[in-house]
DNA sequence: GCCAACGTTGGC
DNA sequence: GCCAACGTTGGC
């Protein structure tokens, strides 16, 4: 089992969107980045990953779950790009801001901290359960 | 709204 | 294959 960190900008695909979805889940498509990309490729079912919330929030804001390994992004012709999907599993009780984050020594190594512009990310076992013990749930 | 950082593109 | 130019992202 992995963990990993998906970034959205909420007014393009929020954590509302994505818990209206259901167990069904959604793609997460539209990525155009090959270490992104990577990432997703790398991803099994059953993988858990963080929501996160860019702009204004910035704040990791539920938990969600690989319903669907990857595969072509639907929403382009280029077969370069894959996408896997994700479904909601809980909301955190506490937003973790990325301010927490780089106030924690423990999460000094984690790429949210380091390059915040990469929108899929790995998380370590280690950085989920200290994320996981700031939200308030279980890892 | 600005700007720094990063990734991608294309000319050579 | 290198590197400059450009576009995009996201924090501030």
């Amino acid at each position: 089992m992995q963990y990993w960190l998906f970034k959205s900008e909420p007014n393009t695909w929020s954590w509302d969107q994505q818990v209206a979805k259901g167990n069904a889940g959604e793609e997460w498509d539209g990525v155009r980045n090959y270490q992104a990309r990577n990432n997703m490729r790398a991803m099994k079912i059953g993988d858990r990953g963080f929501f996160y919330h860019s702009l204004k929030e910035k704040a990791i804001v539920g938990v969600v779950e690989v319903c669907a390994e990857a595969h072509p992004d639907s929403t382009t012709d280029d077969d370069r790009w894959e996408c896997v999907d994700i479904k909601a599993v809980k909301p955190v009780l506490t937003p973790v801001t990325l301010q927490m984050c780089k106030d924690d020594p423990r999460l000094a190594d984690m790429v949210l901290v380091n390059n915040s512009r990469l929108s899929v990310q790995p998380v370590t076992e280690a950085e989920w359960a200290v994320v996981c013990q700031m939200a308030g749930i279980d890892p």
